[in-house]
DNA sequence: ATGACTGATCTTATAATGCAAGTGGTTTTA
DNA sequence: TAAAACCACTTGCATTATAAGATCAGTCAT
């Protein structure tokens, strides 16, 4: 995502391009699992304290390459709503592996992985399920029954809960 | 893959951090797929025409991260001979989801894309028989009875030829 | 000993990043 | 209604990362 030249033909080349830099996917990431969807959002409660210059690039770049939309929030003139589409939606498999190694060979924090690790045990079904549910939330598709997001967040909450008493 | 500092322990960032750059992953999968096992060979036959520069930066930060191993070629003192390791083995999943990624949406080649679309197809038995195969390769392990690396090359080569009778 | 190869480095230029402050507007509050 | 707070960005600037190309000194086969 930076380039505009095409490098090569090779699908996880171009994945790479479009998606392989260092916040792109983090944006992705918060508007996906914790429904960020206004730029303020994004910006204060990012984990990663993601600059503003940067994050108002990187909107701009991934709703240029279709990765995101933007609409205006009718309850406030400057604010726009952000949504996934139907290509960032399909990438919930990539980042579900994604959370999975990270899980395996990096040094997480138990309450940031409990997501990564209910989506993996989940496994496709759960994956296919979070998809229908990202439609609903960012697409006009019909509500599903099953709310894998309610599912993420209670476990969340609850390992969140449980550390703060622990202390 | 530049980061020292660790900005959050969620899985994903974490995993950004060690491969969240334009290269990193594109020598992995040099490695892993094309067998290219030192630096000439990374550097000469890169689809994508990596510095050189870049690529010893990359080599010796994969290397440090635990991502690659090296060691000398007793043919060449100069030679080092550059080995997947268990924690990249197991990003094989990832690459074969960024190849189900990019095939569906960015504009890859045939050529290039046919490996991908095999992967994917072959799904998690045949990512797990890749991986036994890599660590036959890579890591001394015994080597497995089907070669996914030779179907895949084979269906690589099946592709270039006939695109090179056609057109 | 010569000429090609190897892995790596230097130079120079461009681009990305992080931080702080500022912009022009909108909504909320007193 | 005026002041304060909020909103989505934008700007300026210093720092750092990346890229392309030339160059380097060991190593090898002949």
């Amino acid at each position: 995502m930076v380039d505009i030249v095409q490098r090569s033909g090779c699908p996880i080349n171009l994945t790479l391009e479009m998606l392989g830099d260092r916040w792109s996917l983090i944006i992705i990431r918060d508007l996906m699992f914790g429904n960020r969807r206004h730029f303020r959002e994004l910006l204060t409660h990012s984990e990663e304290g993601i600059a503003s210059n940067i994050l108002a690039d990187r909107l701009r770049r991934l709703t240029e390459s279709g990765l995101l939309s933007r609409r205006d929030d009718p309850s406030h003139k400057q604010k726009g709503i952000y949504s996934l589409t139907e290509p960032s939606i399909q990438l919930v498999p990539l980042l579900a592996q994604m959370g999975a190694w990270g899980r395996r060979h990096t040094r997480v924090s138990e309450e940031l992985s409990i997501r990564a690790e209910l989506l993996e045990e989940g496994g496709p079904a759960m994956w296919a399920a979070f998809m229908e549910e990202l439609r609903a939330l960012h697409l006009d598709a019909p509500v599903p029954e099953r709310s894998v997001f309610a599912e993420l967040q209670a476990a969340y909450l609850a390992v969140v809960a449980k550390n703060a008493e622990a202390g």
